[in-house]
DNA sequence: TTGTACGCGTTATCAT
DNA sequence: ATGATAACGCGTACAA
């Protein structure tokens, strides 16, 4: 009878490499991970013996050992948002090229699949969280805390999450330098298409509006605030069209409009244009967020851009020092990383002298 | 002295449950995954003992047990492509629906980090793995089938993995559907701004526009057909940009364009506005990938759509049922998703006399 | 410089 | 109906 070493097709361990170069586990994996000297000689058998096996380290196995699965989880409310994937993506590179492997969840607005895709990542045992928080709270962050497990929290903080990291992004300035804009072109009724104020996010863009209106001596008319718009893009973009025209019905319309993300903005664009509306003489306009296409409109869209990649960047990084630094302890951070009002034809009445629009050209 | 099972701030372990039930860690398992009978009482004390300790089980020395960890690898050249959100989030949905975890990478167009990025799932014994691949051929799938787990290609095929199935996009018949639409609408000299011809996608969209002219009756004329751009969306852009520039240029210029993905056909609109020149009178119109925005354009424009929701559902399930039926050695399946040609103001040129453009108006 | 043996947290196979 | 205990594959004290 043979040793229980060779069961059919299975993957060789470093049992099988041990015996196969003639040396002890402790040897081989010594060799692996350089933790501590071999000889020159025992090192070359052994990387001959694991290159002829094809061996190779069974993450599982060492996660359980070592405790440590260098693997993080990224969970984000839906990744179908226009700066999701570039959020996604600028985390994943970091981590990948600090050896990370990436856990993924789209929580796809549900309150209760959010909670348990992060209680799935901390059974999974990663070893820190990047999360943008959809929920008002989050229960299952506790398991991180508890464990002393580093998260991340990106874009807006979260309510009893003082022990996280964020990263925040500059919703509030954003809005505020929107309004203010917008008034220093000359808007007098300023009407503004939010989201519904769940997360903080949504709840700064929005005090930002009104500290904005305020701030410039206006008063806050409850009929130019149209709260609550659908998340998914279509339903987005069909809810700016439908709120502008019902905005332009009113006897004392707006001559300006701040739409607080880029469908609604869409939208809002086509009811004008449809009403016959010259923008931005009749009607200046304000998106949020600065994507591929908004400058291939007509008229070219103003937006409030959000600096996407380099908050994912910092997560990550923020995240990648506390676990290098075993930094566990050190006070949680905050950042919160400005937004960029880029103007452009659509709310530019000072440029309305035909000129040729620069952003409109590719270079 | 107290045993040692309560190391200060440890996650409770199922040993630690067993011990506070008063039962053996055998029973505690039994009662967590329903595999054998326990008695109600003896269950209702287990499950105490759980709830009162927080205990969760450990996913990794569950898969290191079982030799299944619940947990599927999706690895994409880039998540900024357009489609690419859509088709992980329509594969993680069903994924997670599931049960499965996600084990996320983007590989970034390079080709020996997406050989890694498989090599890192591998490592992390995920049950299967979901590839949209990049490179021509990809030497670390074997791992996979030699380790019997089951791969599923998306989008297109890959040379030398036979023994994946493959949930394809109709690159070809898109292409050659969107030749005979333009040639149709009158269309004498059509050019067309081709991607890099690496992977099959390429290829077969390539192949599908050459098919088609020829099958018109018409010869292919080298100076109409511009292969390679860059991949990242603005650099695409500029591409599209400089070539239609060119192409306008030519003695015999071309009176339609294909573009063989949506930013270089941005680029390739803005060029012929540029130009003063009308679309579609004077040149027609088709890109690639019917993005939200699309339509939106001046004038909206005629895509080749890819149902790239569908081919994300089909690959998750595919992968699903293998594993669920312990499928693994029934033969590679290969299907083909049908693209839809997308007709729009940007090649329409029998609709020129004046009318409602519906696709322009929000319902 | 290298080897032995135990622990990581589960599941699963025997017994009882 | 339940309990002991051997895997699972690896890292790492402790020995030698």
């Amino acid at each position: 009878m043979m040793a229980a070493v060779n069961r059919k097709n299975a993957a060789p361990t470093i049992r099988a490499v041990a015996s196969e170069a003639g040396v002890s586990v402790a040897t081989v994996s010594a060799v692996i991970n350089q933790t501590r000297f071999v000889s020159a000689e025992t090192a070359r058998r052994v990387n001959e013996a694991i290159k002829r096996s094809g061996y190779r380290p069974n993450r599982l196995a060492r996660g359980l050992s070592t405790r440590e699965t260098k693997t993080i989880g990224i969970v984000m409310p839906t990744i179908l948002s226009p700066i999701a994937p570039l959020l996604l993506k600028s985390a994943a590179d970091v981590l990948h090229e600090h050896g990370y492997a990436v856990l993924f969840s789209n929580t796809e607005m549900q309150t209760t699949w959010e909670e348990q895709a992060i209680e799935l990542m901390f059974d999974s045992q990663v070893d820190g969280l990047l999360v943008v928080p959809a929920s008002e709270t989050l229960e299952s962050l506790k398991l991180f805390s508890d464990a002393r497990k580093p998260v991340v929290l990106l874009l807006h903080g979260l309510e009893g999450a003082s022990g996280c990291d964020v990263i925040r992004s500059g919703n509030f300035r954003g809005s505020f330098d929107a309004v203010n804009h917008l008034i220093g072109q000359g808007a007098r009724r300023i009407a503004v298409l939010a989201l519904p104020l769940v997360s903080e996010s949504e709840k700064d863009r929005m005090n930002g509006f009104r500290t904005g209106v305020l701030a410039a001596g206006r008063t806050l008319d409850p009929e130019l605030m149209r709260v609550g718009a659908p998340s998914e893009s279509g339903a987005s973009e069909d809810h700016g069209y439908r709120e502008t025209l019902r905005l332009m019905d009113l006897d004392d319309p707006p001559d300006a409009i701040f739409a607080m993300n880029q469908y609604m903005a869409i939208g809002s664009l086509s009811a004008l244009k449809e009403l016959g509306l010259r923008i931005p003489t009749d009607v200046a306009l304000v998106g949020y967020d600065d994507l591929i296409w908004t400058k291939n409109l007509e008229p070219p869209m103003s937006v409030v851009a959000q600096q996407v990649e380099l908050i994912g960047r910092m997560g990550a990084t923020r995240l990648v020092h506390r676990l290098a630094e075993n930094n566990h302890h050190s006070p949680a951070e905050s950042v919160t990383v400005d937004t960029q009002l880029i103007i452009r034809a659509s709310s530019n009445r000072d440029a309305l002298t035909p000129s040729i629009d620069m952003e409109n050209t590719p270079k």
